[in-house]
RNA sequence: GCCGCCUUAGCUCAGUCGGUAGAGCGUCUCACUCGUAAUGAGAAGGUCGUCGGUUCGAUUCCGACAGGCGGCUCCA
């Protein structure tokens, strides 16, 4: 056998021939867990690959190295768990974005002591340096070694079967199994890769605890899962924990109580939100936004009620899918009437209420809607998942030919709408019919003229798009805006939606140039998504520092003493007329705590004024991000104020965003806001 | 909806091994009038989430419900 090369960032390392065999590969104080070869496949380090094989060292600090790590601390933690619950069954443990969680079917679900005490076994394993080993056997003695595990004879048997769905650690398709050894003390089904030993995990801490259905379907035996995080040093894990510490101070719901913008009374119910003025505030102004926006864009504003006869959701055929998520029907003279939970229906008795020509199209309808779904008790959270929400709704009626620039249309008004708002932080998602046809109402052929269309908009834009197949609601495909939260979990907001199978229900219709009757194509889509979820991840974008178009105070003057605060009266009343929020801050308190205050309250301009600036006629800025300017001329000041603003820009020295958090373990779906 | 945890003043939290409770911040009042992240003093504020059970007595123990938190499932 040849030499082996194996590079570790570019520079090759010296390796013994034969085999990286055992050890750690060090370099330069880097230290790498793992190798991947020509076929991209990662590998152990004990790996013997073909001759004249090249491998790079995966550096544990790397994203795959990560990985590698957080697999095999989730193996530990298996054998943890085993050793102190022996009847244990173990389901599946791989790793996530930050950690790794592994499922187990238990007597009782963990207790917090529980968890301590898997730990501190956990530390115990370490310390004791198993060594990692791999070993391949047959099916036959697989089952044997698993007999008393049910989960794993049932990954064996559905990776022999060629399934892969999250079972891709196994390599069971073939007549040959992967298992893995710790010492003699633990054998786990598993293709790895791995660390070499025990002792290579630099750091770990277990998180939570939470449950979890077997193979993710509710109908399955729910399984105790345990969320770990591990980091290749005690720094790192520091790092990450105090990210997360500082992701908890930018939460929407702690921020919408601390700076006074919205509230969940109990007395009102789970998941209906009410405003505050300064959350009236910001909302006022996206509303205004996003309405000027549509006028702009083409759309003509709608407004339809809030409850409706059952008939017409049968006829839009929601009904069937929807009744048991929707508020109950109360009955009226003899009919039964629903909350509404999508605007789609109304919009198309619109479209139907008299003749429309080709000439009219694209026909595009827009509202605020505001719809309610009785969201299950679970799920409700923050602004992110409530029970009442209102979306920012249009349906664009056009010919099939013109779909595809509708679609083009729809998506560079959400994606210049994302920008205007400062998101940055998001993806595209393609949710499409799966194999359940059952879920899904039309054609093949529809359904493949509708995706291919959607994918070629959202292709065109760049951006990532991620596949959802199985995600698109009953009526057609859906391109949809992801955006992340302040721990990193995902929320669907704009929404883009090709619906071919309402407008056969609505039996809509426009006449031809030809003079034939044809059915119309509607697009559905939501461009905040609702207002309700953007607002709440726009709170978590910015740490609840506006910029200064949308903060609920944009100016505070902050007298020095009473004697300066007719002065700042007047300044104030200036800056009022020039379509300011601003407000002057007549307390007892000092300046100092003034400014503390705003501070706290994150307001973007505040003007301090004393004897000095009275007497030049000027004020001191003092910006959020702590830079001062003093003796500026009241007019230069009111000018600065109101070109920010208008510019809905941040302004550098007015806002200053934190960085953006790492994301966190569970990549989630957000609800689908759109009807 | 499922599993676990939680619920004491507006907020953050202490406390009562069963005898009806405290702090800081905030609020209010008074004094202070101060140049860039907390001036001082005083006061008010809680049927300890709700309802039931055990008990001479429940905020404390038990149960149910509601609300919240973390996941899972779902998400038009």
């Amino acid at each position: 056998m040849s030499d082996i090369r194996v590079t570790l960032d570019g520079s090759p390392l010296v390796v013994a021939e034969g085999t990286t065999a055992g050890g750690v590969l060090r370099e330069g104080g880097k230290r790498a867990i793992s190798v991947k070869a020509a076929d991209g496949a990662l590998r152990d380090l004990s790996w013997v690959p073909a001759d004249g094989d090249d491998l790079v060292a995966v550096p544990i600090d790397s994203p795959e190295g990560r990985e590698v790590l957080r697999h095999s601390t989730a193996h530990v933690m298996a054998q943890a768990v085993t050793d102190l619950f022996p009847g244990a069954k173990w389901a599946i443990g791989p790793p996530v974005q930050d950690g790794f969680y592994y499922d187990f079917d238990v007597e009782k679900p963990f207790t917090p002591e529980d968890v301590e005490r898997i730990e501190k076994r956990m530390r115990e394993i370490v310390k004791a340096n198993q060594r990692f080993s791999r070993r391949v056997v047959s099916r036959a003695e697989a089952e044997e070694l698993f007999a008393d595990q049910p989960y794993k004879l049932e990954v064996i048997e559905r990776a022999t079967a060629g399934a892969v769905d999250g079972d891709e650690t196994v390599d069971a398709t073939g007549p040959e199994i992967t298992v893995y050894d710790n010492d003699d003390a633990w054998t786990d089904l598993c293709r790895g890769p791995h660390l070499p030993n025990t002792k290579a995990i630099p750091a770990f801490k277990l998180m939570r605890t939470a449950a979890a259905y077997w193979r993710g379907d509710e109908n399955n035996q729910q399984l105790q899962r345990i969320y770990g995080t591990a980091w290749e040093s005690k720094e790192a894990l520091e790092a990450h924990l105090h990210r997360l510490e500082e992701a908890e101070r930018r939460d929407h719901r702690r921020l919408g109580r601390e700076l006074d913008l919205f509230s969940f009374p109990d007395e009102i119910g789970s998941g209906l939100v009410v405003f505050h003025p300064k959350g009236g505030v910001i909302k006022r102004e996206m509303e205004d936004y996003v309405r000027r926006r549509h006028i702009e864009e083409g759309f003509q504003y709608v407004g339809t009620p809030h409850i409706t006869k059952q008939g017409l959701f049968e006829t839009s055929g929601h009904l069937p899918y929807f009744a048991d998520t929707m508020f109950p029907p109360m009955e009226m003279e003899g009919s039964n009437y629903y909350l509404k939970a999508m605007n789609c229906p109304m919009h198309n008795l619109i479209f139907r209420s008299r003749g429309r020509s080709y000439r009219e199209l694209p026909m595009r309808l827009f509202e605020f809607g505001t719809v309610y779904r009785y969201e299950k008790s679970g799920v409700v959270h923050g602004l992110t998942r409530v029970r009442g929400l209102t979306q920012d709704d249009s349906h664009s009626y056009v010919t099939p030919e013109q779909a595809p620039a509708e679609i083009k249309h729809l998506l560079s008004f959400v994606l210049s709408l994302l920008r205007d708002f400062g998101l940055e932080d998001y993806y595209l998602e393609l949710s499409t019919r799966d194999e359940s046809k059952d879920k899904f109402a039309g054609s093949d052929e529809d359904w493949a003229t509708a995706t291919a269309v959607l994918e070629q908009a959202a292709l065109e834009t760049g951006l990532e798009l991620v596949p959802d197949p199985g995600g698109a609601a009953f009526y057609g495909p859906k391109i949809s805006v992801q955006c992340r939260d302040a721990i990193g979990r995902t929320w669907q907001m704009s929404t883009i939606q090709y619906d071919f199978n309402q407008p056969a229900g609505f039996e809509l219709e426009y006449q031809a140039s030809d003079g034939s009757r044809q059915q119309p194509v509607m697009i559905h889509s939501a461009k905040f998504g609702s207002i309700e979820r953007f607002f709440g991840v726009l709170v978590e974008h910015y740490a609840g520092a506006f910029p200064a178009w949308l903060s609920p105070v944009q100016a505070l003057c902050i007298p020095i003493a009473e004697r300066h605060h007719d002065y700042l009266a007047g300044v104030a009343a200036q800056l009022h007329s020039a379509g300011v929020r601003v407000e002057v801050d007549t307390s007892d308190d000092r300046m100092q705590n003034k400014i503390r205050k705003a501070q706290g309250q994150k307001v973007p301009f505040m003007l301090v004024a004393g004897d000095k600036d009275v007497a030049a006629g000027a004020v001191s800025f003092r910006y959020r991000n702590g830079v001062e300017r003093r003796g500026v001329a009241v007019a230069d000041a009111v000018a600065e104020i109101v070109r920010v603003i208008a510019e809905r820009q941040a302004d550098p020295h007015a806002y200053a965003p934190e960085p953006a958090p790492a994301a966190d373990p569970t990549p989630d779906t957000g609800a689908g806001v759109t009807a």
